[in-house]
DNA sequence: CCGGTTTGTATCGGTCTGACATATGTCAGG
DNA sequence: CCTGACATATGTCAGACCGATACAAACCGG
């Protein structure tokens, strides 16, 4: 998907700069729909004038730097909704946590315990941000949406809680490869 | 995270051509982590020969191309271990279907709706896909990804399957004419 | 023997990333 | 009042990446 198409869907709703674009896909409501990073925004944003799909104007502040506010045009919007048309591509993911985790048998075990909490961390960060954007207002399909972030962030946090201690537990001396769920020892202090 | 690196994660189990890298990114153990493209592969492993931190030999195979079978050195393996010692990015997401869906109010509704069956059937294809790289000899941090991936998938699928039909119970009989006021907050039920 | 599929390597234009440069303004603290 | 840290704000750029395409060898069904 295009930069250009993600700049007019944030443009559908509201004007907004190119920082405010960005917020929306960083800690907003497109947080855990899209990463779209500052280099390809604005480069977006002047094509998008070029093409009048939208227009511009600056703002002064008080208090703060001015800012240029853009707005959708007509036109924009119709090139919106065509490129909204296309098949979409399928879900890409890149979690370079669960990369290295996937190597941990040739890390420190307290690598692996750490990294996993900074992976807890993280993502409880990610859900009070949307968490945030809650609306009462929002429409069905975009609540549909804002809960399927919601519920997948949930049920991340609770996998990575509930299983870490099951890590911890399985440590073991070098023969025993089979993992019989269900067995639980209580955590002794030695980790290797 | 480069290119390079995630070739030599999938050198260190065992040695691969790189169009068997390739496959073990899509549709392999590693569908659900990362997502790298041939282009990316085949220009990575040629910088792995440079460095020494791979060797190459030619398979003839019988009713089938040649392939070129790349294999991690020791060199390689240090230096695999290092990159993974950096401090890894957080996860970065990229959905079409979920920013498409999230301006379902301006789309038809049989388009949501398709858009929905479609986002299914491709989660029914990955979870088919890696619950068929399942392995009881998976060592138990292997297990933890791999088992996360399976959960975030089946999760995915629920969800989806569930508030579908919650959409289809919102919409208004025929009159097209998007939401109405006081009609949308009623159902959207439960996160938990 | 033709077209379709799978396996396999490789390249290339266009796009995106991530880091950096630049600038204005707030606020706490010395 | 100066400094440093931080937030707001726009923009650029080398390098990395994506997706489409090309090429090729082998299989298979009709």
């Amino acid at each position: 998907m295009d930069a250009k198409t993600l700049c007019l869907g944030a443009l559908m709703h509201s004007e907004a700069s190119g920082y405010e674009i960005r917020k929306l896909f960083e800690g907003g409501p497109f947080s855990a729909i899209y990463d779209v990073s500052f280099g390809s925004i604005y480069p977006a944003l002047t094509v998008l004038l070029d093409r009048e799909w939208a227009t511009c104007c600056v703002a002064e502040q008080s208090g703060r730097p001015d800012k240029k506010v853009y707005s959708i045009t007509p036109a924009g919007r119709v090139a919106f909704l065509e490129a909204l048309s296309t098949t979409p591509a399928p879900d890409k993911m890149r979690s370079e946590m669960l990369f290295i985790l996937s190597f941990g048998d040739h890390l420190p075990r307290t690598a692996v315990l750490d990294l996993i909490d900074r992976y807890i961390a993280d993502y409880e960060d990610r859900l009070a941000a949307i968490d945030d954007c809650d609306d009462d207002t929002l429409p069905p399909v975009r609540r549909f949406v804002h809960n399927f972030g919601i519920t997948m962030y949930e049920t991340a946090l609770e996998y990575l809680r509930t299983h870490r201690a099951d890590l911890v537990d399985e440590t073991t001396p070098a023969t025993d490869h089979a993992h019989q769920p269900g067995e639980h020892i209580a955590t002794a202090g030695g980790v290797q």
